[in-house]
DNA sequence: CCTGGAAAGATGACGTGTCATGTACCTGCC
DNA sequence: GGCAGGTACATGACACGTCATCTTTCCAGG
């Protein structure tokens, strides 16, 4: 509680970096995914999910811990989602308070339309900036954090 | 044009994993520095470089090149931050289309106050989960997708 | 001078994300 | 069987970010 440990030049420098990567490359990816299709990445993330999905439809409720979002937003993009035609919603009989969530075919041909150009995006920005090295660096880093992110007790090791 | 270049496995790990910490990280960081403090991230950062300037004053153009934002975003935040009491506009005499932006007492003593527990949580979530090679890793890696994206030629390399 | 284009900044509309809260339903336990 | 607490989902209010567009001012070339 006494002193703060400030950051010094070398964690400075690369926080930072990771923020200004976090915000410019989400941003581009955003805009250029919107111009090409007319999707955010959020729609595009939703609408992947739906679509590995074994029978085309999946529950709010996991849909959200597979995206990791927070209820209320998957709430309401499913909103706007199905306003848009997107996503249709209907009853499950399983679960009364439930409810399925499953693509139209216009949702499914949008996502069709928006992924290639998407995924060369993400490869020609992204990734083919990247060795295999970085690559395996970043997602063995980022596995870290989350780790300690996920697990309540784990900020103090 | 013809055959799309798909992700393969590992590609596809990394970039998963880093999607998911850009989305958590930054979540959990803005939950806790708005809990204990009642800024958000992006008020963080304007204070903080309000803080660094020189004169404890700014032009909104400076303000954005640094921040790396849309000039639109940053107006729009300054007028909430004003709202606030944050921050304060002045009129710029060398340049009558502009401004400066500075803070004001209730500024100074937010980013004073919020400061300390911020940093401690970027390092207790962030840095100490990271070696000094991994946060080098990250900082390099960073950098060249950073520089990718603001060379508009240099997509193709 | 003066005019056309570019720069600085503001603004309205709209999609997005969060928090707090509400409602319906399910489930385990007495 | 009924009730206590938890789960699934929706919603209203409000902060945030982007796009398109507008206004004012600067400046460079005639």
């Amino acid at each position: 509680m006494s002193d703060i440990r400030w950051l010094d030049d070398d964690e400075q420098r690369a926080w930072r970096a990771y923020l200004r990567l976090q915000g410019s490359l989400g941003a581009e990816l955003n805009r250029r995914l919107q111009a090409s299709s007319g999707l955010s990445l959020a729609d595009y993330d939703v609408l992947v999910r739906l679509t590995d999905a074994p029978d085309g439809r999946l529950r709010p409720y996991e849909l959200q811990r597979e995206l990791h979002w927070e209820q209320s937003r998957l709430s309401h993009h499913l909103g706007r989602m199905q306003k848009r035609g997107l996503v249709r919603r209907e009853e499950c009989d399983e679960d009364r308070r439930g409810a399925y969530v499953l693509l139209t075919e216009a949702g499914r041909e949008a996502i069709t339309q928006a992924a290639p150009d998407h995924v060369e995006t993400v490869r020609r920005l992204f990734i083919d900036a990247l060795s295999p090295e970085q690559l395996r660096a970043l997602e063995g880093l980022a596995v870290q954090v989350l780790a300690r992110l996920e697990d309540p007790a784990g900020e103090r090791a």
